[in-house]
DNA sequence: CTGAAAGCGCTAACAA
DNA sequence: TTGTTAGCGCTTTCAG
């Protein structure tokens, strides 16, 4: 059984489908007299008519869908994140169409083509890189496009983002209150806002509290990853710097500090204090429980949803880019540091 | 800048529209002459030509899109699911839409309904309940659905699953060859395929090592997360019934179960050990870590994608059920029961 | 083998 | 206020 059409409606209260059309289309209703409105609503009831949002969009040249554009579904900070714009976009009767880079640049331009090929409205970007000419270049071909989690240079577009900066803070303060005085820092990829403004807000607050910051308390990360971490916590251990607590660039780079520390011999919190940021599920139940910053994604995802349906409203509007507070969790990998240090093998 | 249409290409090659879809569309390739093929896919280069999926669809009533229905991303168990999904499809050009029913049965019908209204080719369900009206319904109208992870009562359609039976036999077997012979279960609900066969397969597998499969040994949880894992070990504790191990439905319920324990002052593995299923990811890190049954969850989607497109290819084929293999993860939170016991407050 | 013509379901001019 | 007409981009008869 074939689904009623627009033509079926009007065919059973007497019009012509334009009109069907406009009494069932909440912008056009007003040119309809309410009688014919009433007689065609009713209509469409009975038949069970759903509009087609494909031959709409054939027309109007607008999808009611948007690409979301994630590096890698399986990082838990980003189904909260799809949730959270999931549900801020289908009162508006969009579709999410969600895609994975696994951050390779030849793969997103392929995939957020075939995004552009199915006509979405726009796109809500996680994958964003400080330097990143793919989103510069739909910028200019007038993409609607929000930035999530990271921002990036040069590019005028709407971006919601966590406090990082204050989280940062609030990290230091609590390590510096339990007492560390040398305290180092796994950043992520410089290639990444997060990154770059999370090292920034480090030695800030380090400098702040006069402690000290030379150079070999600082270990980049070439990725996210707890890989990455463990590698990064390598080389700190391996500099002979001295350190009490490291504070990580994310939970994942964390993780794989706390492996390595352990496979040499220290433990966290006793002899080293850990920390991470996002707060990605499950962090409470390792032992020791990680403190961290807890960014709010859900919210993230659902506040980048409801500006991208602004801009889609009022395009003309100025770019705004909101910051939503992040703050400080803690658990059972910080505490003061004990007596002994542990450095170059003590 | 308006992207190339096909009647862009058909002029800059000389030829009919009609001829310039024939040539470009691999299924009517061959009716055309393999010159006018040639300038035509040139002309198409050039222009950078990229067929409107929308109007095809308007025309050929198939959008290559798919819904795929789960009831809750962030949990981590569906991830690997839906990136399995999505790898399988994207070579056949397919996109997914991907819904949430947060579990609940009116949520999942207005959504489905919505991905309807979007002419998805079919859907990939991950929510079936033994009992389910809602897919019996779409199945009646044709609706092509491949199931995944569970199975529903009277639903004749592909599905794909781990293999539940034999991984359960294995965590029974581990368990006993540890010495245990007090053996509870916490069950998932039970209105889950799944939940049905793991606990009839504890039930075959204790029978058959010849151990005691009381009916107090064995606690329904009403959903498969934590809270409900929390709760059942708190009855099974509360019945006073003996035991050194607990198998859980899966890994959420194990880590109520395991939360429970510390609570009541037992540890994990020396007074009961605790086992999951599923194998979601960071279980290495707690500690203990979980012992687990490793369910391909990326595989199954895969698999199921394929099968999915197979239908599309063939409607006419009989419906397959597919298992994949799944194996046990031997890790911290299993070893042998201790001497003491720890029933009725011991 | 290729062109002509129609139409998928809907909406936006325009006309009445 | 409503109807008429045309067309979004594509595929698919049917002729030629």
């Amino acid at each position: 059984m074939r689904s009623a059409t627009l033509k079926d409606v009007a065919l059973a209260a007497g019009v012509h489908p334009a009109t069907a059309s406009r009494a069932l289309n909440p912008q056009t209703r007003g040119l309809v007299n309410a009688d014919t409105v009433k007689r065609v609503q009713r209509a469409a009831e009975s038949l069970g008519y759903r509009p087609n949002p494909i031959a709409r969009g054939l027309k109007t040249a607008r999808t009611t869908t948007l690409g979301v554009v994630i590096p890698d579904l399986t990082n838990p900070i980003f189904p909260p994140l799809v949730r959270g714009i999931e549900s801020a976009i289908e009162p508006a009767g969009y579709t999410a169409l969600t895609i994975n880079t696994d951050g390779d640049l030849e793969l997103e331009r392929a995939r957020i083509d075939s995004l552009r090929a199915r006509h979405v409205d726009g796109l809500i970007v996680a994958t964003g890189m400080r330097h990143h000419p793919l989103l510069v270049e739909l910028r200019a071909q007038n993409v609607p496009i929000v930035l999530v989690n990271r921002r990036v240079d040069g590019l005028n577009v709407p971006s919601v983002v966590g406090d990082d900066e204050r989280g940062m803070q609030d990290v230091v303060a609590h390590l510096t209150a339990l007492g560390h005085t040398r305290i180092a820092h796994l950043a992520g990829p410089s290639d990444t806002s997060t990154a770059l403004v999370r090292e920034r807000a480090f030695h800030a607050a380090v400098r702040e509290a006069r402690l000290p910051d030379d150079g070999s308390l600082t270990v980049r990360c070439d990725r996210w990853s707890a890989e990455a971490g463990a590698e990064a916590t390598r080389k700190l251990l391996g500099s002979g710097t001295d350190f009490t607590a490291v504070v990580g660039g994310n939970d994942l780079i964390a993780l794989g500090c706390l492996d390595v520390l352990s496979d040499a011999g220290l433990s966290c919190p006793d002899d080293v204090s850990v920390t991470g940021f996002n707060d990605m599920p499950f962090l409470d139940r390792l032992s020791p429980g990680l403190t961290t910053v807890r960014v709010p994604h859900f919210d993230i995802g659902a506040e980048a949803a409801r500006m991208f349906l602004e801009c889609l409203r009022e395009p003309a509007r100025v770019p705004r880019s909101v910051v939503l507070p992040a703050s400080l969790v803690i658990r059972a990998s910080t505490a003061e540091p004990s007596a002994r240090r542990h450095a170059r093998g003590t």
